[in-house]
DNA sequence: ATTTGACTTGGAGTGCACTCTAAGGGCGAC
DNA sequence: GTCGCCCTTAGAGTGCACTCCAAGTCAAAT
């Protein structure tokens, strides 16, 4: 598919999907005969992934490190799952933290008394 | 209070008190005879205050809009509380999602199998 | 044949939220 | 009294993650 319907199923914009490949999130996406970006269905995959990874707040840097680490093959597996079961502490610490601002923010809306 | 017990009571740095101050975020702050910065508990409390919402995501623009009505006076508290319920849907939307976010990350965790 | 439009690249620019620097002032300890 | 340290200001610099630009290529439509 092109770097436009990519960048639509992905969420993504094509200057961005352009962007993650040119610092080495993306391995190898194919080109056709024009020189011309052609992503397949396993692309979008990585990508929903990575975009997991960076919406839960994982810095580039450590999302490049990962997708290093897939391109080295399998015996980089335990090193790839201690990075996502660190980042899923994080990612807990961050709803755990979010929650009880949360509440503050109730208390201080409460606050403000019933009135609109 | 000084600006370093300020910093260290508040989690910020100096330098970002004085940023903060700068662009309108913290209210007519006291100086002491020598022209430094003064800290009152009241201060502390905004600062705490203003703590939260920007570690629950809120643009410093949107920040500086609260503080500017909270200068205002009494009659703005309709639009502050507003201002703090919306931001609260987007907290509780962030939550949602971070949430959904972990269950995918724990599946790709355990996709890597049980070894370490 | 030429126009249109999407694509390519390397590199420059943007927005946000700090973070630091330079130049200078004032106070307590020795 | 002078040394060292913390303070003041305006303004410049930083890091992150994009986001956009310029110059050029190519295929399809008119």
């Amino acid at each position: 598919m092109t770097i436009q319907e990519a960048a639509q199923r992905s969420g993504l914009t094509a200057h961005t999907l352009r962007y993650y490949e040119r610092i080495g999130l993306i391995p190898s996406v194919g080109r056709n005969v024009s020189g011309h970006r052609d992503y397949a269905e396993r692309d979008l995959e990585w990508l929903r992934f990575l975009t997991k990874l960076r919406t839960t707040g994982m810095p580039i840097a450590d999302m490049c490190r990962y997708a290093d680490l897939s391109r080295q093959g399998p015996h980089t597996a335990p090193e790839r799952k201690a990075m996502l079961e660190q980042h899923r502490e994080r990612v807990e610490a961050r709803i755990a933290e979010l929650t009880q601002d949360l509440s503050v923010l109730n208390h201080k809306i409460d606050s403000y008394g019933g009135h609109a």
